[in-house]
DNA sequence: CCTCTGACTCAGA
DNA sequence: TTCTGAGCCAGAG
């Protein structure tokens, strides 16, 4: 039996953002479990191991914004890699009503280890 | 136990 | 649209 720790399912639910979507750092948390953790799901990104290779770049804000600051390398590596997925970024800004992740909650909590 | 710090969010203005 | 303030919560000291 498979018990994933807070932080191991959020990991999990970031892995399952299609390449050319993106999901609010809040609805990360939802889907994993955790309402109200939009904040744990940043912490849990930046404590995510390199082997992994998680698509965090897909992680954005509720406002459709790019949380890192517009004069960090952070920024502008997520920028660049959201726009290889061929996502429309224009100043750190997406179209969430274009690119956010909607999956079937039904199917995805069948998917879903926990 | 208390304070401070975030890759956050929501409601107002 | 952008900016604030208050609320939020786990970790660290």
């Amino acid at each position: 039996m498979s018990t994933l720790s807070s932080i191991e399912r959020i990991w999990f639910v970031v892995n399952l953002i299609p390449k050319g979507n993106v999901l609010p750092y809040g609805v990360v948390a939802d889907f994993a479990g955790l309402p109200g953790r939009a904040r744990y799901v940043s912490r849990a990104l930046k404590l995510a191991p390199q082997n992994l290779t998680l698509p965090w770049h897909r992680v954005i804000n509720s406002q459709g914004k790019i949380s890192f600051a517009n004069n960090t390398d952070a920024f502008q590596t997520q920028q660049q890699l959201l726009r290889l997925d061929g996502i429309e970024v224009n100043a750190g800004k997406i179209s969430l009503s274009q690119y956010q992740w909607k999956p079937d909650i039904a199917t995805l909590v069948m998917t879903l280890p926990f």
